[in-house]
RNA sequence: UCCGGGGUAGCUCAGUGGCCAGAGCGGGUGGCUGUUAACCACUAGGUCGCGGGUUCGAAUCCCGCCCCCGGAGCCA
């Protein structure tokens, strides 16, 4: 442990602690010990170069073979992509390094093999590379995913917490509550019959809005729904904050500004890793306030004059999220839907009790929806109407119903799904490629 | 569930009725070079998804099945 400094083993260990690839170009003229994995290895009778990384960076060591020994030499060809090294050796100076520094080798140790990596320095097909997905981390590309998505999250956690907001965490195993039945994942709980993996903690974290005002959840979420799209996982993140004396103007300027926090943040940490993605830096520079709003009657108008086919009162499809984007630089606002197109937790609308107050935002460049909110329904007995409209198990309500028994006050809030964002600000195509390990339909290893 | 595309070497693919099924990459061996997905030569490596049918002859044509991909629906 971190605390235990004495003991030989411990000397040794610290004697031979690397350096960080990251810190070599402040340390020309200086012996180093770097340890990593061999990203490439291009040897030869006279000179040999070595790549290595070590998930700070990435820097070549050189090998002159005038300059070492026999067994070195040898251990070169021991030396295998993506085996462990330890390269000891001098960091110099040198322009036609991307870091500025290489490192002029004058040992190597072999830590460990790496018998034929399967993952080559060319295209290889989505599945094999899922199949392979605990190595293919290792790609830079999936290096430069893994950082953006670790400070989307980041930021998510900073805006809400400068913003006043608690986090609380909700449950993942559940009773049948949630939006609708028949995409949940079941599983068998002791004596108490089935239980489901939650599809989404906003329920619950209503509740929590009455004890703390301002709160979030941010957790997986389960959908059993039998999707085969770039824009559909099986298990993602969410995170769900709800306000209490929030309505859903003052919801929509929540999300607003929390996206724009974001990709500022975004933008502003993780500039090498969008480069490594190719993403042009100027689309992330765009999303600024303020959002457009558009109602979805008006969304339904403009459509129509486009000469899409669509009838007030049916969801907006693909198709249509796409035509109301295209063309912009920043996401969009579509807000108070058709009351039979949406959750029955939904405020109806007063001017309109046709239609309830709710949002989606979508994502411009064809991402899509990455937030979908609401005010809630503070009416007991409308809530109850609607539960009973809606079919559902009016029993398995009742805690929820209470929350509009005992005090009950107006309160709004939004989903925004992770990968979703962190696929529209690094520019991946496909949702699969913003988690470690993504679950689909068709997969559930590695 | 529906629609479309696909399944040939470890990987990415070419091969649409005719000798023993090919290339590049990767692996192995050797050579060579301040190299950048290095290069050159040699070499090993195949149940052409599975089952049946047509034919003198099937990776290739027909039927059935399985699996994968991404689009729709659904949603974040």
């Amino acid at each position: 442990m971190r605390g235990e400094i004495c003991g030989h083993e411990n000397n040794l260990r610290h004697m031979t602690a690397p350096t960080p690839i990251s810190e070599l170009a402040s340390r020309t003229g200086s012996p180093v010990v770097v340890k990593g994995w061999v990203r490439r290895i291009r040897s030869s009778g006279r000179i040999a170069f070595l790549v290595v990384r070590d998930g700070t960076g990435e820097v070549q060591c050189v090998f002159s073979r005038a300059d070492l020994d026999d067994a070195t030499w040898q251990t070169l060809t021991a030396a295998e992509h993506e085996s462990t090294v330890a390269v000891t050796g001098e960091v110099c100076a040198d322009k036609r390094s991307p870091i500025g520094v290489e490192v002029s080798a004058n040992s190597l140790r072999v830590l460990s093999g790496s018998p034929e990596f399967p993952i080559q320095p060319k295209e290889h097909g989505i599945d094999f590379l899922l199949e392979h997905r605990h190595l293919w981390l290792r790609s830079p590309r999936q290096v430069a995913l893994m950082r953006i998505r670790d400070e989307t999250m980041r930021a998510i956690r900073d805006f809400l917490h400068e913003d006043g907001f608690t986090c609380v965490d909700t449950p993942i195993l559940t009773g049948a509550i949630g939006e609708s039945a028949g995409t949940l994942f079941e599983t068998e709980y002791f004596d108490l019959g089935t239980a489901y993996l939650a599809q989404t903690g906003q329920l619950y974290v209503e509740t929590a809005a009455a004890a703390l005002g301002k709160v979030y959840c941010f957790g997986p979420t389960f959908r059993a729904e039998k999707s085969k799209t770039r824009r559909h996982l099986t298990e993602f993140w969410m995170v769900e904050p709800e306000v209490a004396w929030m309505d859903s103007d003052g919801n929509m300027d929540l999300q607003e500004r929390m996206v724009c926090y974001v990709a500022a943040r975004v933008l502003d940490r993780c500039q090498a890793d969008l480069g490594t993605m190719g993403r042009d830096l100027d689309r992330l520079a765009a999303i600024v306030p303020p959002f457009n709003r558009m109602s979805y009657t008006d969304a339904v108008a403009r459509l129509q004059e486009a000469g899409h086919e669509i009838e007030w009162g049916s969801d907006l499809g693909a198709g249509h999220e796409a035509a109301l984007t295209e063309g912009r630089s920043k996401p969009l606002f579509v807000h108070d839907y058709p009351k039979r197109a949406k959750a029955f937790y939904m405020k109806e609308n007063p001017d309109n009790p046709a239609t309830v107050k709710c949002n989606d935002l979508l994502a411009p460049e064809g991402y899509g929806e990455i937030i979908g909110g609401s005010q809630r329904e503070d009416d007991y007995d409308r809530l109850l109407a609607r539960i009973r409209e809606e079919g559902l198990p009016e029993e398995s309500y009742g805690w929820y119903l209470d929350l509009r028994k005992y005090g009950t006050f107006p309160h709004s809030g939004f989903g925004l799904g992770l990968e979703r964002t962190v696929a529209w600000l690094s520019g991946a195509q496909h949702l699969r490629e913003t988690i470690a390990y993504p679950r689909m339909m068709t997969r559930i290893t590695p």
